[in-house]
DNA sequence: GGTCATGATTGTAT
DNA sequence: ATACAATCATGACC
């Protein structure tokens, strides 16, 4: 038989022709050949067949579904070939007919439930095994950085006070340009905080959209198929663990972009700003009056702090330059230290003739002088008029060493 | 735009 | 931990 005829044969019982007429080639022809009518009845057919669904055409096969069916698997006729019959679809009619026929049995409950059983007691509890693995460390990082920095956890407090926190540490003068650099900081971590929570909720919306898709899809084929509610379970997990990989991709760019914008705020070369006149004239003062020990305490830190309205790493910063680079060049500072000098020889005069010099800024760090020598008392403005340029040179030395008070008043 | 002044940072030594 | 020295980065001035 050739495949035109095998094929039409396979249509016999829509077409019209009886099983003898497909098995006699010619009786084929002849219906083939009949008016263009007839041709286009059977593509009509051949096409409602292809829409036909599966459960239609075994319903139209087996009209009389039974579990005996299944049961009776001994029929010859049922069972014996497995190209008995087909279908439009192309599926052998036994075959559909026994999956059908099994989903309909009434063991098949007990059947899945027991495959489901080895199921959990096999694949799963292998599987399960490396599944159960602790939470992402990385994963934790970010968040603790996140919440730290005040984009997840608490709107208000902990946004305000990573600001906060993020303007303090840039160590400014506490102006009104602090105060505009603290709320473009805030706003922008806002921005920030609001982009990350409405990505962060898509994720969320999609995640579970899926998910629920998921478990739809597994609780359908569960009529077909034996799955185990652990089954689902795990699909879900796999799911959840496939979206916080995302998730995690979201929390890192958001700290980036954090990260960005601190540094921005926090570099603080780029924020230098010339300390106001009264300040460094405060700084200097003290500088040029304790010349011969000009290391101050950190009492004496934190006054001059206060007095200057800056940090006291900040005085700590201007003393190391001021010590280094007058030492670099005493020559250059000379004129200064003239000026101060008397600056505070006039001062101390004023006040010394009614007032203990305890409390005047020029003594607080007498604390911090060396053992081997007596309390610092201001250095007299004369010291540093009348000495000859050589003696720069000295002082440079003496800048080194804590013994140097006593010494200079010597020279 | 070039130059200098100056506050801050970094690496090293003590 | 602190100081020093070198360096960077920015501001101020010309």
């Amino acid at each position: 038989m050739d495949d035109q005829t095998r094929m039409l044969a396979g249509l016999a019982g829509l077409g019209g022709l009886s099983q003898g007429d497909v098995g006699d080639p010619d009786s084929v022809r002849k219906q083939l050949g009949q008016p263009q009518q007839d041709i286009g009845d059977i593509l009509q057919q051949i096409m409602a067949i292809t829409d036909e669904s599966l459960d239609e055409a075994q319903a139209r096969c087996w009209p009389e579904e039974s579990p005996a069916h299944w049961g009776g698997s001994d029929d010859p006729a049922e069972g014996g070939e497995a190209g008995g019959g087909t279908a439009g679809g192309g599926l052998p009619l036994n075959f559909q007919h026994r999956k059908h026929a099994l989903n309909c049995h009434r063991m098949k409950p007990a059947l899945f439930s027991v495959l489901c059983e080895i199921k959990e007691k096999t694949v799963l509890s292998i599987r399960g095994i490396q599944d159960e693995d602790p939470p992402d460390p990385q994963i934790m990082r970010l968040d603790n950085m996140l919440l730290a920095e005040g984009v997840s956890g608490p709107e208000k407090g902990g946004g305000s006070a990573a600001a906060a926190a993020a303007a303090a540490a840039a160590g400014g003068s506490p102006g009104a340009d602090g105060g505009i650099e603290h709320s473009d900081y805030r706003a922008k971590l806002a921005q920030i905080r609001q982009i990350y929570h409405s990505e962060l909720e898509k994720y969320e919306q999609a995640c579970s959209e899926f998910t629920n898709h998921v478990m739809n899809l597994l609780r359908e084929q569960s009529r077909t198929r034996p799955i185990s509610p652990k089954e689902i379970e795990r699909m879900v997990a796999i799911i959840h663990r496939k979206f916080s990989s995302i998730q995690m991709q979201l929390k890192q760019s958001t700290c980036e972009a954090v990260m960005i914008l601190r540094s921005r705020f926090l570099d603080a070369r780029r924020k230098r700003r010339n300390f106001n006149k009264q300040a460094t004239e405060v700084l200097n003062e003290y500088f040029y009056s304790h010349l011969s020990n000009p290391y101050p305490s950190e009492e004496a830190k934190e006054e001059l702090a206060k007095k200057c309205a800056i940090t006291v790493s900040q005085v700590s910063n201007w003393f190391g330059n001021k010590r280094i680079r007058y030492k670099k060049n005493i020559g250059k500072f000379q004129e200064e230290a003239n000026l101060y000098a008397v600056k505070t020889a006039v001062d101390a005069a004023s006040v010394s003739a009614q007032a203990s010099q305890a409390n005047s800024p020029a003594t607080p760090n007498s604390g911090t002088v060396c053992p081997c020598q007596p309390p610092l008392t201001p250095t007299p403005p004369s010291i540093s008029i009348t000495l000859p340029p050589h003696t720069n040179q000295l002082r440079s030395m003496l800048l080194h060493t804590h013994c140097s008070s006593y010494t200079l008043a010597e020279v």
